[in-house]
DNA sequence: TTACTGCGGATTTTCGAAATAATCAAACCT
DNA sequence: AGGTTTGATTATTTCGAAAATCCGCAGTAA
């Protein structure tokens, strides 16, 4: 039953995961969005159950809310949100740079350079609008991840990677208003040489500018897109956990 | 049909998820070991789908691993994990300290009375052994939880509240071992002195000690539990997210 | 008019069977 | 004998229908 296409060894579950987070972070689902199972059933073209599973496991990103036995709704963008965000990433960032450079090997300074080259190679061909190519985005997120792969934490890890997620998808929100985006490709080079140079302090705080900088860039092009909605009820997470 | 019961508003694989969460806490189900469908169906009386529901959420807050279509596991514990989260834990702590220190207001403060005080008394009337009972364990988090409540930010609250609750479980397997705790209360009392009175530095160290501390005696005591398991295997999440 | 209650339609949540994929072991080839 | 393929068995993943729940609205009473 020759479906979109099933990739190796790839789980039906994981595939539609893939496409709704890429259409979340596209915005192709807009942010507050009611996520309706029939809708979403016959765009996807899966059952019930394999959404509601993909669904869970956007809830853990933070890309998609649940409401109690209400539903799920694409998570909701706010100044609020941003700021927080950004926050966040510049503390668990920072921590990484720091451990990376303490603990990364030759190995790992040559992992970064390839990073930056496959990423600096894709720009020169891609011309003025790459930021706008997802094989761009991929190579970018994976030049950032070597920068900080030998820091030694998984759990750190992991908490950066799905906040690089969250706010890869208002950058995108940002790059769709401003085609000329200012040069992070002088930046991105600075911060590696100061990475492989072992330079710590000047290394967090080129990567926190980095981080900050392009913030403001989104608050300044992009914040009308932005839900006027309280500061608190955006935020909402459906499970109390465990206190209460 | 009356099932075990059904609390007011709560769905039926909120309810499985809280229970498995709870037995994983307490090491009724052992790290490392496989959870074959069949069976938690008939422990827990609850059907595939719901069951991969609560599989899901469990993944996201690092209680259980999944292995792509080769099923779930119940997450490994290793000395390498418990160090790795006992670090960062040690840096999102300090972070929501200063900030709450910096941002909280009257209602914080009075909250962190309030919450000491429940659980200060829940200590005395249950005696020598109140860390074993499921109810301390409650308001312990609920203490912990309201020094840091006016931090502000929910991005760094949610990632505390998952981390909080992981190196609970390694909490529960050395007081197995060890009944006679020391004294945590004591500690508790100053930390709460020193925030309330504003002294950043002094509530960090401390909250930093109390945790590392804790730390050290779960391994004194009961790392002859932990896997030998190479400090790389463990680790491997279900998805490598978005960089390729 | 305003607040409360009970019905009807729409949506979500749960179920267990059917399809798909992985595991293990015996037989086969080299 | 060692290693590889095949086939039977077991476990996971997916499906769509059935049950439970929620939301809006009409009708009634204060």
């Amino acid at each position: 039953m020759g479906n979109t296409l099933k990739a190796a060894g790839e789980t039906r579950a994981g595939d539609v995961l893939a496409r709704m987070r890429s259409d979340i972070i596209s915005c192709a689902l807009k942010p507050g969005t009611k996520l309706r199972f029939e809708t979403l059933r016959e765009l996807y073209e899966v059952s019930f159950s394999t959404l509601r599973e993909a669904l869970s496991r956007l809830v853990a990103e933070g890309l998609v809310v649940a409401e109690g036995q209400r539903g799920f709704l694409v998570a909701p963008v706010s100044l609020f949100d941003l700021n927080d965000l950004t926050d966040v990433r510049v503390l668990v960032e920072r921590q990484c740079i720091k451990l990376a450079i303490d603990r990364g090997d030759d190995r790992w300074e040559a992992d970064i350079m390839a990073a930056f080259h496959r990423m600096d190679r894709l720009q020169s061909r891609l011309g003025a609008s790459y930021y706008l190519s997802d094989e761009w985005a991929t190579l970018h997120s994976a030049f950032h991840l070597s920068l900080v792969a030998a820091c030694g934490s998984p759990n750190l890890l992991e908490i950066r990677q799905k906040l690089f997620e969250r706010a890869h998808r208002y950058r995108r929100m940002s790059s769709q208003f401003r085609p000329q985006w200012r040069a992070k490709d002088v930046e991105h080079k600075m911060i590696m040489d100061r990475v492989i140079a072992r330079d710590t302090a000047t290394a967090q705080d080129l990567v926190d500018r980095h981080i900050r900088e392009t913030t403001e860039n989104v608050i300044a092009h992009a914040s009308h897109l932005f839900a006027q909605s309280g500061t608190a009820d955006a935020f909402r997470r459906p499970d109390p956990v465990a206190a209460e």
